[in-house]
DNA sequence: GCTTGACCCTGACGCAGCGTCAGGGTCCGA
DNA sequence: TCGGACCCTGACGCTGCGTCAGGGTCAAGC
């Protein structure tokens, strides 16, 4: 006869632990001695490992309780499914090893070095602080959610930045900010943007890695939220064929186009 | 600006973690606007993002936050050790996986057929009942732990029975169970189970997987506690060149033996 | 102007899976 | 008979949030 000692010695627990498991219902309390000590067979020993083993493979105490009692046919399938979770967190642990050595290897700064260059050069332009703002606030977010494609993202603006029109959609951007969403100024702005997303040859987006859809929704509900003439600029542009903000794609019924989407010069 | 509830979107996590983590002083409290509502730049989404990336990779808070506050060379050890953590529990979940698959494999009984059969045959041979128990319970304790060598074993105990000399061992051993330590019956008998022991030829034990010694020293350990006579018996084998119980060797002093390990007849 | 629903605020308790006292009693060898 | 190693119960502590409770705020629609 073993004491709860030995009971956990063998089993590789502490007391505490064995202990626990009785509160939980998951050994069931063994006889007591004379003096109240506890008093274990060799059974419970298999029992506790079998208890173990399925407790740091991370089933929940709770769950190891129903599948002690549980039938052959059930546990089998518990076990497929714990295997399943298994494998499953090996595969996480695999990304997380990926993102802490991204982590490390950027200097773990908001903004990678050629997106600094580029709103450097926004500021060089004549570009107004309050829009280069904007514009560094909306890269950090990107930056955040996918660093490995910031250096296709920053060759695609920087090549626009070559174009002293678009240059111009900045500063006219900067003035509509303020304006109502019934200033007639809008029309001429849309006007410019749309020539230019139009002059934008195809081959130039080859490459292209999309920005997901959620991201796009959350960088344009921003630029709906802080922009008084958002929703105006956006129901032009959709009078043009262009739909959406962070992620201008033309309209299908109106245009039909290449299936990469565009990224457009973004202001929150 | 962001709100709380727009930050935590963007970085896919809920409210109530953000705050946490300003609880935590993991990300600085921001400005609060006229109603007391918190405003984040998107600065803060990169910070937070930051934080989640550590944080997952299984990172406790208290320790992220140190991190946060730390220069690029500790940062930089720090992620090595995470990985070097990532990488165990990588290994640690394999492991489990085998582990749960022998679970569903054996039919989750205390012990495997061969034993049971094993365990069956001593009672056909006359052996005690006490004798068949305190026998069955060690082998629940082996076969707890070492489930892929009970096949093994049994072939080797099954083996002995053969033999009736060994029978009668056991029933020798079951009378010296009651004996006194001074008892002289316990000399004849240690000088039989010796005599058999000298009969194994080395060839029978090829193969032999060796139980673990921290294993072998508790069911030693349980037979000292049960068995009154069980210290004056392993006085008397070491007299004649033996040592231990569980697993019984040979003294290397007195003769030269295989290096493999013997499994010996145990009682408890 | 009023309601409705979706936000925001603080504070506090709940959960797993034990670790760790606290404040006792027990057992065993020297 | 003493000391040290066990055993007992009960209770609080820890992490990383989830989840009320009991409020205020804001924008839209009627």
């Amino acid at each position: 006869m073993l004491t709860i000692g030995q009971l956990a010695a063998y089993a590789g627990v502490t007391v505490r632990t064995v202990r626990h498991y009785h509160a939980k219902g998951l050994l069931p309390e063994p006889e007591r001695d004379h003096s109240g000590y506890r008093r274990y067979d060799a059974l419970a020993v298999a029992e506790l490992i079998k208890i173990r083993t399925l407790a740091e493979a991370g089933v929940p105490l709770a769950r190891v309780r129903e599948l002690l009692a549980a039938g052959e046919e059930e546990f089998a399938a518990a076990v497929a499914e714990i295997d399943r979770r298994l494998r499953a967190e090996i595969r996480e642990r695999q990304r997380h090893r990926e993102r802490i050595a991204q982590l490390a290897a950027g200097d773990s700064l908001a903004l990678p070095p050629e997106a600094v260059a580029y709103l450097d050069r926004l500021r060089d332009l004549g570009v107004p602080e309050r829009m280069v703002a904007a514009e560094r606030d909306s890269w950090v977010l990107i930056a955040a959610q996918q660093p490995e494609h910031m250096p296709l993202y920053m060759r695609i603006k920087d090549r626009q930045l070559d174009d002293p029109v678009s240059v111009r959609v900045y500063h006219e951007l900067d003035a509509a900010i303020d304006c109502e969403p019934d200033d007639p100024s809008l029309v001429a702005l849309v006007d410019e943007m749309v020539r230019q997303l139009e002059a934008i040859s195809p081959e130039e987006w080859e490459g292209n890695a999309e920005i997901p859809d959620d991201l796009a929704e959350l960088l344009d509900s921003v630029f709906l939220d802080s922009v008084p003439a958002a929703p105006r600029i956006l129901a032009l542009l959709e009078e043009r064929g262009w739909t959406g903000w962070t992620k201008l794609e033309p309209l299908r019924a109106h245009q039909p186009a290449p299936h990469t989407a565009r990224v457009a010069s973004r202001s929150s």
